[in-house]
DNA sequence: ATATATACATAATTTTCTTATGCATATGAC
DNA sequence: GTCATATGCATAAGAAAATTATGTATATAT
């Protein structure tokens, strides 16, 4: 996640959840797409991207489609059926663990 | 932290938070504290827990003091100054990644 | 007497990231 | 025309931070 070296685990949900959005995306797309979503506040880096991309098709999560576009690769990533259930998952694994969180650091606005 | 093997790196920040707050704790202190107050959502594993803490001592932000208590050992656990400074930063972090995760997340309420 | 709670610790392994490379094409600046 | 930057993929080595599995020891409740 380059920059902000924290919350590890939390690039799965971002790249299930981008896709859950715009039907098909290519790798590097995903890594523009978070910089411009967060002005910069994350940055990711391709050595964690591209394993995770590998691994989210390996587990059924994700399809993928080649395309050649000016003549330079693109590997189009999309959601399976099992993808976009375990999205929604993901989702609400997150806003659990934000909640739960912002309760324990600050508790007086729980 | 158990059941939730998200997010990684929040562990850190919920010791210090928490001895912000209690002055002084002991390792299993901190354990029964954060399943109490998350309502048996966190559950920080000894395996994680000890070796965090003493990283965080080595780093010259917690003081060690031992103590014996119905013959059974403890070593409680304080911020050192620059312990206290590092817990600001660590807070301001958490509510930063929060808060550009929503906004990745959900970015009609950001 | 036996299970559970309290209290610490470490080792092996896994997951997930960073950092460092590597390859290749396209485009804009000079 | 060449040189930097952007586009686009990939993998390998290493670090960081957990999990899981042990190990030791005392106290308490059944």
């Amino acid at each position: 996640m380059g920059n902000s070296k924290l919350y590890k685990g939390s690039l799965n949900t971002i790249i299930l959840k981008l896709l859950s959005e715009h039907d098909k995306m290519y790798g590097y797309e995903i890594t523009q797409k978070v910089k411009a979503l967060t002005k910069g506040e994350f940055n990711i880096t391709e050595g964690a991207l591209y394993p995770a991309l590998h691994k989210l098709e390996a587990e059924g999560l994700l399809d993928v489609e080649v395309a050649k576009v000016d003549n330079r690769l693109r590997k189009y990533y999309k959601l399976t059926e099992t993808g976009t259930k375990e999205t929604v998952n993901k989702l609400s694994e997150l806003a659990d663990y934000i909640k739960t969180m912002q309760s324990l650091v600050n508790p007086k606005l729980a």
